[in-house]
DNA sequence: TATATAATTTAGCCTGTGCTACACTCGGAC
DNA sequence: GTCCGAGTGTAGCACAGGCTAAATTATATA
């Protein structure tokens, strides 16, 4: 009942065999992103939605974001509260969704990461619309390194054989 | 008080204008993610975490999640416990934790996964620890086709200046 | 003007994921 | 054989992000 145990814990307490193993630390800082970056991630998503909403029809109502999220308008209207009280949007009882100046820069941002990813991934011989779902995910989680990286390549005469442009 | 509001909500009802907006529904497919997903991940990054931690020094145990992940012993414990509903993982009360079947067989998808972006980074120029880095979030949302793209480009002789491969 | 309908708000519930504090086991060392 | 400390488990809290149901408001139209 107590077979593997024995070493591997003498081993860990005395800071034993740890061969190639990311080390502690720098692993988590990289998964801590799970719970905090979620939030940025959700903020992220609102803001660019709102954004193309304001552009194609003036405004942004909770009913709109509930259909383009596919949740329901109760979600939208708490996550748009606490985008609210970020400083992001503004929105007043019974009256549309509209951005405060910082979130329009963040949207302006998410938008330019966004077509650089869709770019990237069709000079990759990805088909659009699978290019703009997983682009959705994809560009939540890009560094400005790998941003830059994207762009250098998206911005070039491409791969062999796609040379169309 | 209420200015750009009476066109548009008329023009919602009798399906007015929607010029190039991507449309309520696939849209929404896309956002789905935001939720279910979210769960999906999860698991992904802890039997990954799991599989790296049994190969290095033969079991997992919380508290070496927990500092992989940055996060208390008890989030993991809680976690793993609905992993192990879900059928991915086995533990016993103070003992490691292990994999099942299916969660070696994520474990392995995902490392794979893993790898293959890491290799597109880098091929993109990315340095070595943002390349990991980005991986982490960005292999949770990669789509099979586009890892299909993914690996036809980090296989290949590479882009036209970077022949050497 | 009155009313019907769509949108919004509010209240209340659930689950997931995080925490601290405290109790308990297990294994190794004395 | 006992005891200490690291690792685990449990209780209880907070908050994000889902939901339904019921009440309220705004707008367009009859």
């Amino acid at each position: 009942m107590a077979q593997p145990r024995k070493s591997t814990q003498a081993n860990r307490r005395r800071g034993g065999p740890r061969p190639g193993v990311p080390g502690p630390d720098d692993q988590a800082r990289g998964h801590h992103r799970t719970r905090q970056a979620h939030l940025v991630e959700v903020a992220e998503d609102y803001v660019e939605t709102i954004a193309d909403l304001l552009e194609v029809q003036g405004e942004a109502r909770a009913v709109d974001l509930a259909r383009r999220f596919g949740v329901s308008h109760v979600t939208v209207t708490k996550t748009v509260s606490r985008l609210q009280e970020a400083g992001l949007v503004t929105s007043r009882p019974y009256r549309a969704i509209f951005l405060t100046p910082a979130g329009r820069r963040l949207a302006a941002k998410c938008r330019h990461r966004h077509r650089v990813v869709v770019e990237l991934l069709r000079k990759l011989g990805v088909r659009e619309g699978t290019a703009r779902l997983d682009a959705e995910g994809i560009e939540h989680h890009i560094s400005s390194e790998t941003l830059a990286a994207f762009e250098r390549f998206a911005g070039r005469p491409a791969a062999p054989e796609n040379t169309a442009r």
